[in-house]
DNA sequence: TAAAAATACTCCATAGGTATTTTAT
DNA sequence: ATAAAATACCTATGGAGTATTTTTA
């Protein structure tokens, strides 16, 4: 599991498919299928339901959500304290 | 800032040197190097002090330690609840 | 002078790209 | 028919290794 797999999957979520969330993330679409694949296989649990008119969640994708929020939320935290120590000084 | 930065910045946190946390994580002691140059750099803030003694947090550090320990907290929440989920299907 | 960190390379794993195919409405 | 995801294959970035140098207590 990598930083950047949860920031594409947050963003896929959001998006509702892949190509947008590619379009603004400024990567292929494939480079997300390929992504998200290795964390549903790290995880062993499929997270999106796929279809021609884009993706959901599956019940294992909601509850991973939430702790990927949980997890931005604490890195955005740790960065922004890390900042006001690096400028304090 | 990537997930096992964090994973290396910890490691050598609790073993309070390089080397040895180069050994426990499997790892070579320039990969770890080299990785922690990155994360200061990204953070633009320096986290540890260097001696041919080994090593300690600044108060910067210190800091980022304790926001380390809640994202890590996290990111096993996240696993155990998915890992259930994978298992309950 | 010895233990630890940093540097200088080399190599390779894998993230990402383009082109294309498959799938489902 | 078309919009979206998956697959195949190639490229290149950067993570990791070995050998070595630098640093400091």
């Amino acid at each position: 599991m990598e930083l950047h797999q949860l920031i594409y999957f947050k963003a896929i979520v959001e998006n509702g498919n892949f190509t947008k969330a590619a379009k603004q993330l400024h990567v292929s679409q494939p480079a997300l299928s390929k992504q998200i694949k290795l964390l549903e296989e790290e995880l062993r649990v499929q997270l999106f339901e796929r279809s021609s008119r884009g993706v959901h969640l599956t019940i294992a994708g909601q509850i991973f959500l939430e702790h990927v929020k949980k997890i931005m939320q604490q890195i955005t935290l740790a960065k922004l304290s890390i900042e006001k120590k690096a400028n304090s000084k």
